[in-house]
DNA sequence: ATGGTGGCCTTGCCA
């Protein structure tokens, strides 16, 4: 099976270009960040052409979360069921597919250390945290997809030096998201690259960073130790982020023998 | 190509 994240960063914006990729690609499951689509506008019928089921928790602006998948889409799930207030963004969707319990989710960007928006980061991984035990046990097969908006480790930006003091590689929120993998997760894409750096998948829009290799590795394939232990290949598509009207981030893909 | 934000509910906010 071929599993994929992918922030679009505006799917109205993005769709040519997502359609045309999953042609070429063929993942049986794909996660979509930032739609920024209202609930009922999600393109079922163009994905449905080629062959996929799709669910979509959108807001309309901003957020928005989807998945699509060629091997069924079955009990999902909107935001998190930890018994807390509903999420008031559209941030997270589950659902089984092809016997995989799979969500897609964008974690909240946090926008300055110690910001309000900074809080709800930290609380929201918590609460993703919280979600996966009282509602799964890591013996099961489970991936948590999406853009994650922390740089686990230095080398996982493109200067540690230009982030001191930046969200994204704060103690606090490096902290929240080991939480998560220590539920029993593991990083897919750095298993396949324990000693490489300079790999990314995203490339902020401004001041060519792209161009220049000024890149953050912030979305990952998550999977519980059965499926990570089942990844036969896993890569960052950095010619998705070439060409005309590229989303801000590159697919990240990872393949399975299932 | 020797240089280069982009998306949105747009004149500001968010990433």
């Amino acid at each position: 099976m071929r599993i994929v994240t992918w922030n679009v960063n505006s799917l109205k914006a993005r769709l040519p270009r997502v359609l045309d990729w999953v042609e070429t690609m063929d993942p049986d499951v794909l996660c979509i960040q930032e739609t920024k689509l209202a609930e009922d506008a999600f393109p079922s019928d163009s994905f449905a052409k080629l062959g996929y089921e799709s669910i979509h928790h959108g807001q309309g602006q901003w957020n928005g979360v989807a998945i699509i998948s060629k091997v069924g889409i079955d009990d999902p799930v909107s935001g998190f069921s930890d018994g807390g207030a509903p999420d008031p963004d559209a941030r997270i969707i589950w659902a089984t597919c092809g016997g995989l319990r799979v969500a897609s989710a964008y974690i909240p960007n946090g926008r300055e250390v110690g910001h309000d928006h900074y809080i709800y980061k930290l609380d929201w991984l918590g609460r993703l945290r919280s979600h996966l035990d009282e509602n799964h046990s890591p013996k099961e097969d489970v991936l948590i997809l999406g853009d994650f908006n922390v740089a686990p480790e230095d080398r996982d930006v493109w200067s540690a030096k230009a982030f001191k003091g930046a969200t994204h590689v704060s103690q606090p929120e490096r902290n929240a998201y080991q939480e998560v993998l220590d539920w029993g997760l593991q990083d897919t894409f750095r298993n396949h690259y324990p000693e490489e750096d300079g790999l990314y998948t995203f490339w902020d829009y401004r001041q060519g960073s792209f161009y220049k290799r000024y890149g953050m590795r912030i979305d990952f394939i998550l999977a519980s130790k059965s499926l990570a232990n089942q990844c036969t290949l896993a890569l960052v598509d950095r010619n998705a982020r070439k060409g005309e009207k590229p989303s801000d981030h590159a697919p990240l893909l990872a393949d399975f023998q299932r």
